[in-house]
DNA sequence: ACCATAGGTTCAATGAACGAACTCATGCGA
DNA sequence: TCGCATGAGTTCGTTCATTGAACCTATGGT
């Protein structure tokens, strides 16, 4: 992409990195694989991402390595997009970019809490549990609404994530 | 910025936090911040930036409370951008982005290393130390060269990053 | 035959990034 | 005092990326 030609230089771990998730859309994609996003469609309602530019995005994810796209139905055929193993990987960076919002900037007010699958206390710094003070990677994390949510928004996507979900399965996004 | 009009819908911390660092350069520029790097213009030279964007990212990064710009010295007027706590605590999103790149991407020989600075081992997931078990912060790491790294490169502010260097202190660029 | 749906691609208009040149305040050496 | 150098920007024309609307294709349903 556009990033390349001036990262690539820095010889970086960080700057290698952004090459691949840091162009805009990039990590909310990602976020969305996160909460059991996977279709096409369901990007693209839940975003309100151009068309093109989803498109663009889950290509340059597949091709690195973070989303792996895999065909569920044969007629009409369909693809969803999945994350892999690497791409599962990036939750701790994208847990403490929330959490750091969370914590740090001006009128936030926290609409989802991120908990522990297991015992259900909510997460601490680091991704740890409090409780039992674990580290939980992102299959054991459960991702909880929580009061100041809209109740009603316009989108499928949105109403399915009203109800407590697990990270990585996939979300119910026709009721 | 530009992200604004659209992650702004998104009531979601993560794209809040995309909202303040998500822009092209930035997530570098606070890298380099977390390297010492303090003045204008070695934020120029060490990334290749182009002038005008440095300059509306180091505001946008003050304004939203990253970066605190102060004056060093008085006739003439020098000033310095140094991270705020806000700021500083950007360090395990940074950090886990970077050993996200070094596990994850293909082709990544990993140029530096984290150190805890009081056992000098090499930091672990989520930035804690394997030997200590303690959960390290930015100011008690210590960025190290590698084997590989170029030893000698073209500006002044890579040159004084290839001695191991405590982060959030000011680097000595004028040798 | 007609419409709907999922997952795209194409294209013109807009906006951001780029890089070179220019500005301005100051210090310094001759 | 003149002239040059330095740090920290701003300005501006060109290039590149993003946007949103329209179009396309394959299939299924009625």
């Amino acid at each position: 992409m556009a990033l390349g030609k001036d990262y690539a230089q820095q010889h970086c771990s960080i700057a290698r990195a952004l090459e691949v998730v840091g162009e805009r859309w990039t990590l909310l994609i990602v976020r969305d694989a996160f909460y059991g996003v996977r279709r096409y469609k369901d990007f693209l309602v839940h975003l309100g991402i151009p068309r093109a530019v989803l498109a663009a995005r889950l290509q340059s994810l597949e091709q690195a390595g973070v989303l792996e796209k895999r065909r569920y139905q044969q007629a009409p055929p369909r693809d969803e997009y999945v994350l892999t193993d690497a791409g599962a990987a990036l939750w701790p960076t994208l847990f403490s970019l929330g959490t750091w919002a969370s914590g740090h900037l001006e009128g936030m007010d926290v609409p989802r809490s991120f908990l522990h699958a297991a015992c259900g206390s909510e997460l601490g710094a680091y991704g740890q549990c409090p409780a039992c003070g674990d580290v939980v990677t992102a299959g054991d994390v459960v991702l909880a609404p929580r009061p100041g949510l809209d109740p009603n928004p316009g989108n499928p996507v949105s109403r399915a994530l009203l109800e407590p979900h697990r990270l990585l399965t996939p979300l119910d996004v026709d009721r």
